[in-house]
DNA sequence: CAAAATCAATTAAACGTTTGTTTAGTTTTA
DNA sequence: TAAAACTAAACAAACGTTTAATTGATTTTG
């Protein structure tokens, strides 16, 4: 296990605004002067501190990915709701979280796009995979009241279910003008979006994974 | 209707070695130089004969879309299958297509995940809003015969296709250390996932589309 | 018909910009 | 006073694009 390690406040700063700009821009869309002038503070503190635009990028990643770890750990955990409500808050939860941090999964997504073995690629697998495992623990216990049906594709449901609400967020434009709603305002449009995602995805799953 | 525009020898070679090396290495990742020097053509001409990188990356891609557009309309217009055999020879073409150029589908994707209005994200725009078209139409002509059922989202059904496709390429690697199949040969391995997500998906759409 | 002019094709080289990073100091802190 | 924090400036590499000159062929002209 890796220690914890101790941030300045200016190394706070300059996280805080690489998250704020790699969100908005992606990871090469954002420079580190931008990232610098957004942290007030010179250019240089960022090789200083993190060594490279890279390693700044793991600590902005590193941090994020804890949060998610331990909330889907914790619903898992949960007693007092059944396996298929768990199925879908973890959906519900999916969903909100990749639209309301759209740009930082795309960065996510063009990572694991690279066939390098990048640092990066490295903790997004080591996330996944850790809460592939929990997911899996989710379904046997669904299997085990009869709730779920026996043989499902665990890994194939994820991939389904990461890939589509990644599809909805990359292709939102083309799905604005199909629907003429470009003149929606985003807060609604977002909304639509979360709304119909979630249900399809419901649907989906239950088809996939219940006795009927 | 734009007219079919006449290239040259030289032109011909710049746009094959353009669309190797963009599938091979992305967008950016293949320079006007590299193109240049594997269609055994002088830099300079890149920008002569096509203005720009981004111009040539337009003429490679509309090269390519012309095919798709004309293989799906001819399965939709084939009046020697039923309509879900249909739904599962585009699941079928859609995935071989995804699997055997995938780093050209790497651009298209990173293409639409930028939210800038580019000439290359309209032309994937049209394309796929001509094959949603088609795809309405085959959906339409198997509720009429009975055997899909009605209400069916046909948007979010395509979402679904395209992006489990997009997700598991794009996690492959993934993938593989997962199930150990890091050792696998290449085509052994591209096998094995054409199969696995075609056996998926069509599950998945029957299950989708069909009256039981 | 031959010479001259015209135009497209082609080239090597340079341009201008942007990028992440490093250097060589200076200031602050302990 | 020594180490850490911080800075302005320079650096080096890569990129797409443009320039200016040359070649080759085709057309115009005398």
């Amino acid at each position: 296990m890796r220690p914890e390690i101790e941030f300045s406040e200016k190394q706070v700063a300059i996280i805080q605004a690489a998250e704020k700009l790699f969100a908005e821009h992606g990871f090469d869309g954002a420079s580190v002067r931008d990232i610098a002038q957004e942290a007030d503070v010179n250019v240089a503190m960022i090789s200083y501190y993190f060594g490279s635009k890279e390693k700044l990028m793991e600590a902005v990643f590193e941090k994020k990915s804890n949060a998610t770890r331990l909330k889907v750990e914790n619903l898992i955990a949960d007693k007092t709701i059944s396996p298929l409500q768990k199925v879908y808050v973890l959906i519900d939860d999916y969903v909100d979280k990749f639209i309301h941090q759209q740009e930082f999964h795309k960065i996510m997504l063009r990572e694991q796009m690279i066939n390098k073995h990048t640092p990066i690629a490295a903790l997004i697998h080591e996330l996944k995979k850790r809460n592939l495992e929990s997911i899996k623990t989710l379904i046997a216990e669904g299997q085990k009241t009869g709730e779920f049906k026996r043989n499902i594709d665990v890994i194939l449901m994820m991939t389904t279910m990461v890939g589509t609400v990644s599809q909805m967020i990359t292709s939102q434009h083309f799905y604005k003008t199909l629907n003429n709603m470009e003149h929606m305002e985003e807060m609604e449009f977002q909304r639509h979006m979360r709304k119909r995602l979630s249900t399809h995805l419901k649907n989906l799953f239950k088809k996939m994974i219940t006795n009927e």
